[in-house]
DNA sequence: TTGTCATTTCGCTGTATGGCGAAATACGGC
DNA sequence: GCCGTATTTCGCCATACAGCGAAATGACAA
């Protein structure tokens, strides 16, 4: 039931197709959407309390990635879902587009930026 | 996003799941869960949209049933997850046994009971 | 047609949740 | 230690949604 509550946000849901090229710390996935840091923070936790999502520190940046091979069944098999579900969604293609273009940027610079708001 | 929002909530998953046996009417259903007809009636409504059950109507009664083999795949492996991830559940166990109770019950006289209320 | 009964729709209430900004926390650099 | 920065937690507001009962709808029976 986690998991389906988790999922049933669709900014989460699009996070996690975020996440499919590999991990992405904090502020990428907020520059990624718009929201304000603290609001993704707490889909990040969300996400986390549900298992679709592991973390890693690094310093001060936090990276968010899927979970590995050994996590549950049911969590691989809730993420297979989601992606082959919404693979064409076109928010999940625009986010793949707008994704592309934050990965050229400089983390650092996004994180200040976004401080500075 | 329409299916994980109709999975979001426990008293949708737990309807599905009792529906594995076979097709429901609405009187029985909501007698297993003990919730107002009016509550159940608007879970099944959403979860007809999301094109996770399907209905029969046969005289006054109203069916409701999985969705047959043609059904989208999207909504046969949410189907199929759902049963496996929660196949185990506390809640839908005791459902198992309560529905064996219902099923026992004419449904024509559970309806009038529930008119009643 | 009138009545009865199963189901749905409507109007309402209380709670859950997404959103934000401000304050708190955690961590590297000085 | 103290400052700057990344992230989280907290307090608040607006909206979404589950729940109910009452009224509306649809369908058989008399």
């Amino acid at each position: 039931m986690n998991i389906t509550k988790a999922l049933a946000d669709e900014n989460r849901v699009r996070a996690l197709l975020a996440l499919r090229k590999g991990e992405l710390c904090v502020c990428q996935i907020t520059e990624l959407f718009g929201l304000a840091p603290s609001t993704m923070s707490k889909h990040l936790s969300i996400l986390f309390q549900a298992g679709l999502v592991a973390s890693r520190k690094e310093g001060r940046w936090i990276y968010y990635q899927l979970p590995a091979k050994d996590a549950p069944v049911v969590v691989r098999e809730a993420l297979d879902w989601i992606k082959k579900a919404l693979a064409d969604n076109p928010h999940v293609l625009a986010d793949n587009q707008r994704l592309k273009k934050v990965l050229k940027q400089d983390p650092a610079e996004l994180c200040k930026r976004q401080c500075g708001k």
